[in-house]
DNA sequence: TGGCGAAATCATAGCGCTACGATTTTTAAA
DNA sequence: TTTAAAAATCGTAGCGCTATGATTTCGCCA
C-alpha cells in the first residue's frame, strides 16, 4: 500500500500496513484543532463552534478525507451497520423491504449488511453469528421462528433485534409485520362473499414457507367455519407460474366443480389464470382467483388479479425508524410490535 | 455490559465501553497458548499444531467465542466485507446476482454490504465513498458508467473493483457481464428470421436504463441494416406489465401493421402479451413478441414468451470467484473481462 | 548426544477512532 | 469588575485484533 519503506534508514523498526493515507489526525492538524474536535464534528456537528466547524469542513474537503468506519466501530463498540437476514432477496417481498430499509437507513449513514438463509434455520444461526461479529447497531430477522441457539446468541449480545414480516408469536425484541392467518381469513371471506362454495388453497413450498402456511391455515379455518368445502393443494417446489398451473390442474382433478381458489402468492395465481385461459374456464364466473402480494403484473393481467397487498416497504421503513430511534435513544420501548396490515384489492379475477 | 465496576477501588481511572465479554485473549488463556496462536488458528488452522488447534477449538466452543471482525478489519487494514452497489434489489436481475454472490462469498466468510443507487450517479458516488470507509475486500459496481469523482476515489483507494452487468466500455479493474447491444441484435435477427418486417422496440425508462438503451440501439441498428422498418416506442416510467400494455397500444397507433416487437424486459413483454389478448391479436401470427430476462412467469404465459436470458447468477458467482482469487493472491490479473453471454429462448410468442 | 534447519509459538506495536474526564474559553448574572 | 455556569475544546487510554520479526521447540541425521 503506502510506499513508505524506501527511505534512508537502513532498516525500519516495523513496517506497518496502512489502511488509509489521510486520517482524522491529518484533518485535525490541517484545521488546527485536536482530533477529538474533528471526531465530535463528524458525529455531532452542532456541538462544535461555527468557526471550528467550517475549518474542519474545509480541511476534510481539501484533503478529501474519508473517515474509517471500521476504526470508529471498534472504538465505539458498535458499528454503523445494520444486519438484515432474509430468506432470499430474489423474493420480491423481501427485496422490497430491504430496499426500503436501505433507503431509510442511508439518511442516517447506516449501512446494510445482507444475508440469505434460503429458508434454512441452521444457515440463519450461522448468519446471526457472523452478523454479531460485526457489532451491528441492530439485527433484523425475518419471521418469529428461530433456533434455540440463535435466540440465545441474540439475547446475550445486547443488540436490538427486529423481527419482520410476521406477527402473532413470541418475539425477541420488536416485531413488525402482520398476521398471515388473517390474510387467509380475508381471502376466504371474500370468495364466500362472491358466492363461491367449493374452495381450494393453492400453495407452493408450504413445508418451508411458514407464513404461506399460516395464510393457508387461516383460509381453511375460515372456510370451514363458514361451512364451505375447502381443499389444500400443494407442491414442494418454490412458487412460480408454472407451479401455479400445475396446482390448478391438480385441484380440478380433486374438486371438479371448484369455483374459488386462493393462492400462496401472485406467481401461483398468475399461473392459475393462464391455466384457466388454456382450459377456457371463465374467470371469475366459473372460477374466482385471489392472490397474495400484488406483484408488478397483478393489475395488468386478463382479468386483473384480485390480490392481497402487504406493505413490504412500510415494514422496511418502520424497521429503520425503530433502529434510528433506538440509536438516538428516543425509542426506549423494547418489545413493541407494529402491525402494518394488508389490503385486499378487489379486481376482476373474483 | 460487563459488570466490572463494582470492586473495592473507590473510583476507576476510566470506565471503558466493552464490545464483547469474551475476547481472543480469553480463549488464549483458556487454551494455554498466546493470542497470536489463536489468531493464527482462526485464519490458517493448518499452520497450527494439531494439539494446539484442538485446545483452541475446545476453548472457543467452551467460551462460545465470537471473533470481532471489526477489530480484525482494523488490524488487517481490510475487512472481510464486499460492498455491492446495484441500481436496485427490487429489480429481479440484480437480486439474482446479489443472491448468487452472497451465497458464494459466504463460503469464504465474506459479508455483503449492499447499496442502491436508484439509477442516480451522484448517489452512487456517495455510496462508494461510504463503502470505502469500510475498507472492503472489494467493491462491486453495476455498469461501466460512473462519475469522474467515483472513478478517482476508486483508483486512489487500491481496492479491487468489479463492474458487473455490462461489457464493452472502459473498465476500472475487472468487468463481468455481456454486450447488451448484441442482445438487441439477436432479438432483431430472430424476428426477421421469423418473417417479420414491421418492427418496434418497446422500452421503459430508457433515459435512465443505460443497458436497456444499448439493447434498443442494437435492435434498431440490426433492423436497419437488414432493411426492415423499425420504431422505438418508449415510456419514462419504470418497467411493468401496465406500461407494456400502454406501449403496445402506442406502437400500434404509430405502426398499424406492426408484426414484431422486442421489449426492454419481460415485464413489458408480458404487458404486451396481455394487451394482444385484449385486442384479440393472435401471437405470434399477427404479432411476434420477444422479451428480455426470462423472468419467473415467462415460460408459463399464453403463449410462452420468447425471451433472452442473461445469466445473472453466473455474473454473481464469477464476481465472487474473482474476489476470492484476488484475496488469496491466486488471481493476479487486474483488467480481466468475463463475457457471461446470454441465450435466446425461442418459445411460442414468436 | 549434539547440532541444524524447519515448524510452531510468542511478544509486541500499532490499525484509526471514540468516549471519557479534564481543561480552557465564553457567556451571563451578580 | 467578579464569578459561576455553560459551552467548546482537548489529551489520552484503550476497543480487539493482526502482522511482523524474534524466539522457542521439534524432528532428524550425523
Amino acid at each position: 500500500m503506502a510506499g513508505e519503506r524506501e527511505n534512508e534508514v537502513p532498516r525500519q523498526p516495523r513496517s506497518r500496513r496502512k489502511m488509509q493515507s489521510v486520517t482524522m489526525m491529518d484533518v485535525a492538524d490541517y484545521a488546527k484543532v485536536s482530533p477529538s474536535t474533528v471526531s465530535l464534528y463528524l458525529r455531532r456537528p452542532e456541538a462544535v463552534s461555527a468557526s471550528a466547524g467550517s475549518a474542519i469542513a474545509r480541511a476534510i474537503e481539501k484533503l478529501s478525507y474519508v473517515p474509517n468506519l471500521v476504526a470508529g466501530g471498534l472504538a465505539a463498540a458498535s458499528s454503523r451497520a445494520v444486519s438484515i437476514i432474509v430468506p432470499s432477496v430474489r423474493n420480491a417481498f423481501f427485496a422490497e423491504t430491504v430496499a426500503a430499509m436501505q433507503t431509510s437507513l442511508r439518511k442516517e449513514r447506516l449501512q446494510v449488511i445482507l444475508g440469505h438463509t434460503e429458508y434454512d434455520e441452521k444457515e440463519e444461526e450461522d448468519l446471526v453469528r457472523t452478523a454479531l461479529s460485526w457489532a451491528p447497531a441492530a439485527i433484523v430477522l425475518t419471521g418469529l421462528c428461530h433456533s434455540e441457539a440463535t435466540r440465545r446468541m441474540l439475547t446475550k449480545a445486547h443488540v436490538p433485534v427486529i423481527e419482520i414480516w410476521e406477527l402473532g408469536g413470541p418475539q425477541i425484541d420488536a416485531a413488525i409485520g402482520f398476521h398471515h392467518d388473517q390474510v387467509g381469513i380475508a381471502a376466504a371471506k371474500h370468495l364466500i362473499q362472491q358466492g363461491k362454495r367449493r374452495l381450494a388453497f393453492l400453495g407452493a413450498r408450504l413445508h418451508e414457507d411458514r407464513r404461506g402456511k399460516q395464510r393457508c391455515d387461516g383460509f381453511v379455518e375460515a372456510a370451514r367455519q363458514a361451512g364451505v368445502s375447502v381443499e389444500i393443494v400443494q407442491h414442494p417446489a418454490s412458487a412460480s407460474a408454472e407451479v401455479g398451473g400445475m396446482l390448478l390442474r391438480d385441484a380440478l382433478q380433486i374438486v371438479p366443480d371448484l369455483d374459488g381458489v386462493a393462492c400462496s402468492n401472485d406467481h401461483i395465481a398468475l399461473g392459475a389464470l393462464f391455466e384457466c385461459e388454456r382450459l377456457s374456464m371463465s374467470v371469475p364466473e366459473k372460477l374466482a382467483i385471489v392472490g397474495f402480494g400484488d406483484l408488478s403484473f397483478s393489475a395488468a393481467c386478463n382479468p386483473p388479479l384480485t390480490t392481497i397487498r402487504p406493505s413490504g416497504d412500510l415494514i422496511g421503513r418502520e424497521a429503520a425508524r425503530l433502529i434510528v430511534g433506538h440509536m438516538t435513544g428516543k425509542e426506549q420501548e423494547q418489545k413493541v410490535s407494529i402491525d402494518t396490515r394488508f389490503t385486499l384489492l378487489h379486481r376482476r379475477s373474483s
